[in-house]
DNA sequence: GAGTGGTCTAGACCACCAT
DNA sequence: TGGTGGTCTAGACCACTCG
């Protein structure tokens, strides 16, 4: 699958962790040892160890080794940059999506302003729910630049837009810029939601680019406050 | 400030970044020309520039160049492993803490249980509500290991926990694994924070290590729905 | 074809931890 | 004192973009 060095033995290693070869709280091999054992550069381990520790796999310590943690292995991974059909598909729940609408518009200022467009460029509008084990939990409102995505169908839009995007459209997906907040509720959210007597929903705002840095994205993602959950990994910085 | 020359070169670059010397939009110049610049090697110059990636401040891209993004300026960067005083520091809000328990217990199982201790380790219990413009949107309940940090007043806990931990304990804070959720407010919510008609909060729980990987803190921090915020920045995994 | 970033190497020196 | 990770170097080859 992957063709660089560091990747593969960063590959072999996390599953090695994530299926207990390595014991929680136990050292890894020294630098030195992996670069013998795998054959490479003790640089090449070095980044393999260093995008292990970015995952919250292991623990660098000077003069001692690399400790394993157990924090990386989350369920139910919101974070970073996943599609909506990635999580489904490993939760192991009932799920479905739902396009209630897929327009061509002239967008608005503030979406203008969002996707950084300022000419009259045509944007995709679509709106949809999720359903999950039979309740409709999330509402997604994506707008997307129609210079970079030309042609989109309903059918893409219930499966999968990032796998479409990625393969179809030979694109790729790369960062996002990503703002949470609980807002009250809208009709919007009356009319599509499987609302209790919820007055707010959490929403997450994302404007997400490609590989070469364009803005072809901006997503209004609403979930219902008990269904919402968020896990992140965070290193201090220390300037 | 930072003795490495990659770190040096980060923190320049980066403030270059903030203060627009370098365009929006436009590309840094190449590794070959920043490594005669700084009078490096270009290796050295490429963990500087992953670093600044990392934090969203550049997009590589293969054969063009490190365009420069708008994303690394974050007013309010709750992303992050950052205490609250620095946050509010950073602010220019009115701010200010109250401690409303320190003690020292034998945890639950449930506690025991987030800091993984098993045996009669003793455990500091703090209560705090943050007050920002004249409301107590935050209220924190703490738990840290007494074998880590033995003595705590006070005045530190309304001060800064963290500043303590790693200036007077000469400890260092590394990493944390975050958990966040919107919950039903309790009996203490009510007493402690200044709730509208709110029936939850958002609630984020935190396993806070040391450099040594050693878990020191579980914190569970309820914030006020309204006031509540989170800016992240996202990188999509390709495998 | 010239220039860009991406990967990889072999070797060097350092700071830190254990014993 | 020997082993660990942290930093840095000079050079090599590759894939990609652009004129």
């Amino acid at each position: 699958m992957a063709s660089n060095k560091f990747m593969m033995i960063y590959n072999d290693l996390s599953k090695k962790i994530q299926h207990n070869k390595y014991q929680i709280g136990s050292c890894l091999p020294s630098e030195n040892d992996l670069a013998i054992n795998y054959g490479v550069s003790r640089e090449t381990i070095r980044k393999a160890l260093n995008y292990l520790s970015q995952n919250g796999y292991i623990q660098k310590i000077r003069g001692k080794g690399s400790v394993v943690l157990d924090a990386g292995r989350y369920d139910f991974p919101v974070s970073g940059l996943v599609s909506f059909k990635e999580v489904a598909k490993r939760s192991g729940k009932t799920w479905s999506t739902c396009v209630h609408e897929l327009t061509l518009i002239q967008p608005s200022d503030e979406i203008k302003d969002k996707l950084r467009i300022t000419d009259k460029t045509y944007v995709w509008k679509i709106v949809r729910s999720r359903i999950v084990d039979g309740e409709t939990i999330i509402l997604d409102k994506d707008y997307i630049n129609q210079d970079i995505i030309p042609t989109l169908t309903k059918e893409t839009c219930e499966d999968s837009l990032y796998q479409f995007i990625e393969e179809d459209c030979d694109l790729m997906i790369s960062f996002a810029r990503k703002e949470f907040s609980v807002d009250p509720i809208t009709n919007e959210d009356k009319i599509y939601m499987t609302l209790k007597n919820d007055q707010q929903v959490v929403v997450v705002k994302s404007q997400v680019f490609l590989d070469d840095a364009r803005l072809f994205q901006y997503t209004e993602s609403r979930h219902r406050l008990d269904k919402f959950r968020f896990i992140d990994f965070a290193r201090r910085e220390h300037q």
